[in-house]
Parts: C-alpha cells; sequence; structure tokens
DNA sequence: TGTTAGTGTTTCGGAAATCGAAGCACAAGG
DNA sequence: CCTTGTGCTTCGATTTCCGAAACACTAACA
C-alpha cells in the first residue's frame, strides 16, 4: 500500500484531504508508537525495535520507510532513525493524548 | 483480540500503561476515523459506514463495539452511536491533528 | 588473517486482521 | 402482503502483520 500523502487518494477516502491522509497514515499498527518513541531520542533500527516490545522487524522497516516518505522520519549520518521537524510537530500535535489516556485510564476504575 | 484498556496488557506491552493501550486502540484501523465523524454528529449503522466511505460493515461493528467497550461510544435509544464524555475528550485531544495536518501538506507541496 | 559481535535490512511461510458482497431479522408505511 | 430501510451477521477472498532466520556489512580483537 502507499503512504498516504495530502492531496492524493488515500484509503478510506478520495478526497486527498490532509486530515484523512493524516488518519490514514496513524492509523496504521505501531505508527503512532514509532513517532512516541523517536521523540524520546534517536535511535538506531534494533534499538528503536526494542522500544516497541520487540516489533517485527519486516514491519518496523515498512513504517519506517512510510514515515520517511511521508517526511516525518529521517536517517542520521550513523544511520539512526531521527523525527523531522515535521515529525516533532506531529508529536506535538499527538501529545494531548498522554493526559487524556489517564483520564481514560481513572474512568474505568469507577466500574 | 481484547478491547486495549489502561491497566491490562495491551498488543506491543506488558506495562499496561494508559498511553500505550490508547496508542494500540487508536492504531486500530478506522478507529481515529470513526471518533472523527461521530464528533460531527449522531449516527446510525448504515451513515456512519457512509462517511467513512463505505468501510466494512464487519469491521464497522467490531470497532464500534471496541470503542463502547472502551467507553467512548454508546448506543443511543434510537439505536443510533454517539460519542460519550469520554470520547468527545478523545476527539478533542486529536484535534490538534488537523491543523498539523495542513501544515503537512504546505510542507510537501514544496518538493 | 580469522573470528566474534554488533549493526541495518531482507526473506518467507504462517497467523491474524480486514474486506465486501450477500443475506438475516426486524420495524414502519404503503 | 409487499416494499423499504434499518442494525447486524456470515463467510470466503485478500491484505496485513508476525517472527524467526538469514544476509551483508562494520568494528574490534586475537
Amino acid at each position: 500500500m502507499a503512504t498516504p500523502k495530502p492531496g492524493q487518494p488515500v484509503r478510506g477516502s478520495t478526497t486527498g484531504r490532509p486530515l484523512m491522509a493524516a488518519l490514514d497514515l496513524f492509523g496504521r499498527r505501531w505508527c503512532l508508537r514509532i513517532v512516541w518513541e523517536l521523540q524520546v531520542d534517536a535511535l538506531g533500527f534494533r534499538a528503536l525495535q526494542q522500544r516497541c516490545d520487540g516489533m517485527s522487524s519486516s514491519v518496523l522497516r515498512q513504517r519506517l520507510v512510510e514515515l520517511a516518505d511521508a517526511g516525518l522520519v529521517r536517517q542520521t549520518d550513523e544511520s539512526h532513525y531521527v523525527l523531522t521537524t515535521l515529525g516533532r510537530e506531529a508529536f506535538e500535535a499527538l501529545r494531548p493524548l498522554v493526559s487524556w489516556a489517564d483520564r481514560w485510564a481513572e474512568a474505568l476504575e469507577d466500574d
């Protein structure tokens, strides 16, 4: 499957609206997680894989190619993976999820 | 697969950290989109399916069960689907994605 | 020069998730 | 009755994901 990008038809939407492309991109397994872990610091392939609880190397590779293609991630000279400016902005956009997740946890405790 | 919830081991994490449960939940296909579309207004099953560009009914049903199980969505008396308070908060946490997606689109135009 | 250990990356067969068209059960109106 | 529109289920085909193994390369050490 092609990397979802704004301006192009995407799985689940033919309009190419940026938001829909983003929802497709981030709706792929491990994608959110990878962005999350890379924000902490630059990581090599195998280290990143460990941070993601030993996710499949083939899928990790696939996601990294997609994220690089989408401009969120790039490789350093030492072939470490880092977030680009765009990638860091994406992380910032995702940050409110943390506090929400905590409220979520609290809400589910009352059952 | 079981519905990811904070406090429980989740796919990709045995710690049960709320954030990891959230990343698992929202990393499932169409999940982000469904929350997004339901924020606009309450929708019946088939209407919601149309809004999601004709996504598979079987998966839609599965996602709705998961989201209801996670406490983000519930069914009204007329069996329409609505976001709960928790669900609306999740939407708010996701809202920054829109402006990011626009910046993303601009950034990719310069290539 | 071996050899070992550590990379990033690829391959591939099996497992799981997703798709999508078709159909079921039910309710409301002709 | 019959149609029309619901919510929802079934099931076979397709796609995605998994995970262990191996490959190719580098650096360090003997």
